[in-house]
DNA sequence: CAACTATACGGAACAATGTTCCGCTTGTCA
DNA sequence: TGACAAGCGGAACATTGTTCCGTATAGTTG
């Protein structure tokens, strides 16, 4: 089955399960018997990785300010989106399919942000009004580029949203 | 022909081609003769609400300050893409099938908000290093909602995109 | 060791949907 | 009136998600 799991994340998360079948060298019927969601097999296959990145988050919170710590840890998301192929957009597809996918993945980042933003709040460097399961869904939705998309466009508004956290709040 | 978009527009922007030519009371061919690309079909539903938002950018810039003219039509543009139902998940997709789109509703959009953010440069409202392109692409992915996000998730990470729009440029 | 049973597997079968293509209708012109 | 052209409708085809069933396999029991 973790053979399933590489061959799926070279196709993306939408590669068509006969291909990702075929590649493990299992049948159809495998796959949906251990995986009945389609989110279940895509959680299963970046677990690893989304407990790293979250990890991260404490990580970066001990040895910077508030403030840098979520920059860096921005950054460090917008990789993790950027080397899956369709998982933003599976992510807030609100297709049935993809169910369970922004519970767990909100549910497993959102507390560690919301650390750092809770301390920067009370350091006065981040705006208090601003929620991790918010500010992830949008991360999310900015980091997600596509081959065409211009040069770094996500990284480049990624930074402007940061500075609308980290600045004042909003004057209008 | 315009009955078909009137169906088009109440079933969503994915809505199966053969429900359109159902609604709409022709065959599926005849759709896909007059709009050989599924973009064409939604461009030209949408096309006189896009030039209609186009054209609400001028009219905001010639009453107000360029930093209040683009929190405004932002808003304008996210009851656009709000009341269109999976047009910003179409309009990102990458889909072939929806190749034309991204170029069109930029195309049209850009002009208008870069001369927003250029006015807003010049009198040092706005920062200077923001293209429109890229914020219309920021503003669109953030304006895209489903049934069951958080109560105006969309609608306050806008206010937090436009506060790093329009307040100082990045600290970092 | 043999028979039985439960488990899990593979892939055929089904359904939905995008897209193409062909036979027919309809309207025009000589 | 007859031939022709244009445009239409929907059948047909391909792809893909999902379900289901016959079968093989491993484990258990006598």
């Amino acid at each position: 089955m973790e053979a399933a799991k590489a061959a799926f994340a070279e196709l993306g998360v939408d590669a068509a399960m006969r291909d990702i079948a075929t590649r493990a060298g299992v049948g159809v019927g495998t796959i949906y018997r251990n995986y009945p969601q389609r989110s279940d097999l895509i959680i299963a296959v970046f677990r690893r990785e989304l407990d790293a990145t979250a990890a991260e988050a404490d990580h970066l919170a001990s040895e910077h300010s508030p403030a840098t710590a979520l920059r860096l840890w921005a950054q460090s998301l917008a990789r993790f989106v950027a080397t899956k192929r369709g998982f933003a957009g599976a992510l807030h597809s609100g297709d049935p399919a993809y169910n369970l996918l922004p519970g767990q993945f909100i549910g497993v980042l959102a507390p560690r942000v919301q650390s750092i933003l809770d301390a920067g709040a009370v350091s006065g460097t981040i705006r208090g009004d601003i929620r991790a399961e918010d500010l992830i869904h949008a991360l999310t939705r900015l980091a997600d580029s596509h081959p065409g998309d211009a040069d770094d466009r996500a990284g480049r508004m990624t930074t402007v949203l940061l500075d609308g956290v980290i600045g004042a709040p909003s004057a209008g």
